[in-house]
DNA sequence: TATTGTTATACTCTATAACTATA
DNA sequence: TATAGTTATAGAGTATAACAATA
């Protein structure tokens, strides 16, 4: 019997939460609040709409770790320079300094678990890991039209 | 530069959380209860200690789940036979038959991702997550004990 | 005295629906 | 009329602390 790829990657998904978890304990900040800092990070100042989209949650949800993240000093609401309906929000100074460090240890572990595949097995990984990846999106799209055909 | 290993990660997560998210959609299954079930499938009926160990989540936490399980018919409380403080969790014949039904599209999914990957990859992939995973479980551990110490 | 599970309380994530201000 | 964001309300996951029954 082969090895299960599916209980690998769920086992994955569950140490990472759990490193989450522990990285951020003592801080106010989560895993939602910090998908939030990436968005900002890797994009710049952005409207709520548009990280509602980029998240997919709700533009309501978006509100409330706005709020919390704001609270807290990460962020910050600017008015919209073209619309007065919309806000921007963007990174303080202490925000932007978070997401350096975290984007400093991103790579280092990064450099960690590439050093930890053995150079033969390296493009295996890689070409593996991009086909699973293409196939779970087929069979997420597939499965997303026959739940609205159903409805 | 190289692709990023960890980004591939976090998406097959989300990818996962979005499949399961929708798949439950409608049914009062959450990826939790879930979860839970799934203990009970392989590990056959456990006390709610148990379960507060396997899931690493609180005693309290898991009588939630269980009310919930417990109140839509998945699972049933019965008494231990030789400790009066504790019960042992259950699946009813539904929470088997659902169990069952899982079981078999989790082998179709991973029937599906085994064969998205083409057989001269097959060797480095199994290998490079097999190392990715130790690595990740090694950072976790020291993680632990540097914050067990500053604890 | 230690363990099992519960009640009490609180925070977070998430969603839908109704509403305000602005396009 | 449509869009951006908020208030109101609700369900779910999670945690800590205090407590009852039993070991």
């Amino acid at each position: 019997m082969q090895t299960v790829i599916l209980d690998r990657l769920l086992a994955i998904t569950n140490l990472f939460q759990q490193d989450m978890a522990r990285a951020f304990a003592g801080t106010p900040l989560t895993e939602s609040r910090v998908g939030l800092l990436w968005m900002l990070a890797l994009g710049g100042p952005s409207t709520q709409q548009a990280l509602s989209e980029a998240l997919s949650v709700t533009p309501r949800n978006i509100s409330g770790l706005v709020d919390a993240l704001e609270k807290h000093g990460y962020v910050r609401r600017v008015p919209h320079p073209s619309d007065r309906r919309a806000v921007l929000v963007e990174l303080t100074v202490t925000g932007d300094e978070v997401m350096a460090r975290m984007r400093e240890e991103h790579d280092l572990i990064e450099a960690e678990l590439r050093a930890a595949i053995a150079p033969e097995h390296q493009e295996g990984f890689e070409r593996g890991i991009d086909a699973v990846m293409a196939r779970l999106n087929e069979l997420a799209s597939a499965a997303q039209q026959v739940g609205e055909g159903t409805t």
